[in-house]
DNA sequence: TATTAATGTTTTGTATATCTAACATTATGT
DNA sequence: ACATAATGTTAGATATACAAAACATTAATA
């Protein structure tokens, strides 16, 4: 799954770990969604497009694998 | 969380396993994410929304809970 | 160029979503 | 009332999101 994690963070000019803080998780671990290295709880994808003024259609892209 | 599953299963006439089979996971899984036992994975959560022809936002509802 | 901030990587551990399977209860239809 | 479908519950196993911590690399800035 693909983000626009990264972009959206610059234009509200948040580092990874400012998001982090933002959205209660490690860095580590906002920089491993940001990368599509996994797939993040519902809630968790939630308060990230909250931190990011942002929803979670906007922030995350689903493919059609998703749909496998 | 909440969730508008039953509803929305209702009005397209899809049973629990129905809908677990259109979304290729068990009964049980569907069952507990209707009663808000947990808190599914973001693609989990999609494919769900699709199924049930909606969107994640208007599926499962989140509470302020959800931003702690 | 030297120092610090930001990002990236790796490893180990833990919590929990989801699977599997079996059984129990409630609805629906004949 | 009986049969079957639908829903609900419980328990054990497995995969993985996420935590924690330590270190490596790249960007930024004085």
């Amino acid at each position: 799954m693909k983000t626009r994690i990264k972009e959206l963070r610059a234009r509200n000019k948040l580092t990874q770990a400012d998001l982090a803080s933002l959205v209660g998780v490690r860095r580590e671990t906002i920089l491993f969604l940001e990368k599509g290295k996994y797939n993040p709880s519902l809630k968790l994808a939630h308060k990230v497009a909250m931190a990011l003024g942002s929803t979670i259609e906007e922030v995350f892209i689903f493919e059609e694998e998703d749909l496998l």
